[in-house]
DNA sequence: GCTTTTCCTATCGATTTTTTCGGATACTAT
DNA sequence: ATAGTATCCGAAAAAATCGATAGGAAAAGC
């Protein structure tokens, strides 16, 4: 299957419960794992991995918890995904002549194309209500209107 | 890691492979396997994949083996994709009241945007040496000169 | 009927992902 | 101070996925 990890999942549900609370207001996992469905020490190490990646931040103690590091317009989609799924690399091969694929340089172009798209996406455009559109885009060959110079591969 | 399968890079190969010899000639596997680098069973399964998916057609017995179902030109590596790699599916919900992700219709249109890609990208595209462009795409917000209506989430 | 070659299914090993566990450390409030 | 709260850390079990191998059945051609 060609599909996100729960992990990220996981993680988009938890920014977003943070970015609904009072800012500057610490939530404890205690508070946040029957919210979310999860084990607390499940969501402990998500919480972790998501501190690590600099999107959240934590305060020890009595009354601590996690508040989101950055407001909500700053931390993108492609952050998340990169933090809890790891890098997003189609196509592991560094080489040009790679013999394992076919025309690499097709790969990073996809990839560019959605990173780039999970890159504009931010959490605050998942917790409002704003409309907005994702254009669609396509293979453009070098006769169209649309071709760039320098672009092609 | 977000990353394409070894499976579905080698059946790209095995296509690629196919589109470049004699049409209506079948290879055998014994004859592709080596030039491939892969066993012979391992090649033989992942031909099976294909053809269920109805990408390339089998001729058994004596001087048999595998052909393109379909000109390369008519092959999508979406397909090919999908039949290696399993369903894109971004988010596996398909329920509109979701309550595992965050705005499910955002994945859809990301989903669709990524799928589209590689459905506009033919085998054909990757055989031959013509240059061709995929156009980056962004989030457009209602006030963008971008905005196209009723195309909004 | 023998060879060639596709077809089917089961399994094993390795890797990755998800989840759980035990305890250490830091902070607050009383 | 000390008890309580809550984050931190590392290890590892459990589950799922993926890559590859193996044995044999069915079909076609000569």
């Amino acid at each position: 299957m060609f599909k996100l990890s729960s992990g990220f999942k996981s993680g988009l549900r938890i920014l977003t419960l943070l970015a609904k609370t009072e800012p500057g207001q610490p939530v404890p996992i205690s508070d946040m794992a029957p919210k979310l469905g999860l084990s607390d020490k499940y969501l402990e190490q998500l919480l972790m991995i998501l501190r690590r990646a600099g999107l959240v931040r934590s305060i020890r103690g009595s009354n601590g918890g996690f508040l989101l590091a950055h407001s909500p317009a700053k931390i993108t989609v492609r952050q998340i995904l990169e933090a809890l799924q790891g890098p997003i690399d189609l196509c592991e091969c560094s080489r040009e002549d790679c013999q394992e694929c076919v025309r690499p340089e097709v790969w990073r172009a996809i990839e560019t194309c959605f990173s780039g798209t999970l890159a504009t996406l931010t959490l605050q455009h998942l917790i409002s209500r704003d409309a907005f559109q994702i254009l669609p885009h396509s293979i453009v060959l070098p006769d169209s209107p649309l071709w760039q110079e320098g672009g092609g591969i």
